[in-house]
DNA sequence: TAGTGGTCTAGACCACCCT
DNA sequence: GGGTGGTCTAGACCACTAC
């Protein structure tokens, strides 16, 4: 291990506080436990507070820690493993997969929903919106896109339109022959009415998982669903008690 | 008594300033054109130049914006699908997967994944790096960590330690039978190596997939692989040519 | 060398939670 | 009311790229 580095690269202050507090919450804090205020730990490592704030961030979104306005920033319990996996063969809402459904109306889709169901743009579809809980907290908050020729039965007046509408559709739904279906992850951030859900700040960081289920030979339903990405890994396969502590431990470097 | 409360939310500038932007570059910007630069762009808000780069660092996170020191903020295009399916039983580098071995060398792996693969805290192993590459960007950097139980052939001197010894190392592996493999997504951000390969600033969000391979009734080896959370969508089964432009389109909110 | 985005500062005020 | 994190400002300097 000769001395190689020179002093070429200027580390970031905030990249170094970072390291310096992630070293920190390892050794001398555990989870659950409330860190000192922001004013008090940018003057102790005598920097400007928007500088720490740039760590914290950093911290937060690697799910190292928790920060609530009015209350103060705690050390977050390691990531918690979320089943997705497609194996199962069955429609949203089938044996009850810990979705909970919140509500139902008919309204227009985002284009790219049209696009994959090969609907008009700008036509009405049922959306189904619901919440998945996890150890007693909300992960992800989902809409569904439910064309209406998937399910014919369904009367076309709109009276219902909350929780028991959102169970008929879902119910509707079982009748369709499942095909297949496929999925996509992606990074995002919540829109406000998502971040209500997740119990999170407008713009949060979530990552957005979109499944498309065929049946009938189309593509007869599309998920939007979006988990939080601070508090969730999401698993495919049976990999749902893998314990992987964070992404940046000291790491191996190969040439 | 209609008092219809307006505005008792003040919206956040720099979320109003994202929205603004947002739909100007649908509307008035084509993929690839420069924006007109962050001091401008903010006198022209009446925002400070903190204000507008909020508004910014989130577009680029959705994937809509791409910044580049020195040279200015362009369009980026659509995000690019890339398939992460588990459904191919084989090993790494078996049918030359997009992925391009860099080096390998003998190093401690971090805790986590010496807890996935069982081996005492601190053991050397193989580490191998790879690359993957998409339309000529590099899009991911791996990880794959070998316990030398799994490569049991492989002298155990450390010569080469560059690109021929990482072919070597994986060419080895395809003796094990492959057992099955799982999988896990989540968000983290590019220690300062990745960054490097990936061609971002350390720090960039990334989606960070582990996974498992079994053989012989073990974990035999390990794989963490960092996708440029900006420009990939994580396709699961054969939705490669899905497409979805942004998660924040005008959305269909349900009761 | 000129222009870009990236980092950093030292303030101020606001929204929220608790007691 | 007192304390927390969230937003915002108006500067300054630095690192990088391209010409």
């Amino acid at each position: 291990m000769g001395t190689t580095q020179l002093e070429t690269v200027p580390e970031p202050k905030y990249w170094h506080l970072k390291t310096v507090l992630s070293e920190a919450l390892d050794s001398d804090f555990s989870v659950g436990e409330i860190l000192p205020n922001e004013r008090e730990l940018a003057a102790r490592f005598g920097v400007a507070r928007a500088t720490l704030r740039q760590a914290l961030e950093q911290l937060e979104l690697e799910g190292r820690l928790q920060r609530r306005r009015g209350v103060g920033t705690t050390v977050a319990p390691p990531r918690m493993g979320v089943d997705v996996s497609t194996s199962q063969h069955s429609w949203p809402g089938a044996a009850d997969d810990a979705w909970v459904p919140v509500g139902s109306a008919l309204a227009a889709p985002p284009a790219a929903v049209s696009r994959m169901l090969g609907t008009p743009l700008g036509d009405e579809l049922h959306v189904v919106r619901r919440t998945r809980m996890t150890h007693g907290q909300p992960v992800a908050a989902e809409l569904l896109y439910v064309p209406a020729a998937s399910v014919p039965e369904l009367p076309a007046v709109e009276t219902p339109s909350g929780q028991v509408r959102a169970r008929t559709v879902l119910r509707e739904l079982q009748r369709l022959g499942l095909e297949g279906q496929d999925r996509a992850v992606e990074l995002g951030s919540a829109r406000a009415d998502d971040a209500k859900e997740l119990d999170r700040l407008p713009g949060a960081p979530v990552l957005v998982v979109t499944t498309r289920y065929f049946a009938e030979g189309r593509t007869a339903a599309v998920s939007v669903a979006t988990y939080r990405a601070d508090t969730c890994r999401l698993t495919f396969g049976d990999s749902g008690d893998l314990e992987i502590s964070h992404h940046d431990a000291p790491a191996a470097h190969a040439s």
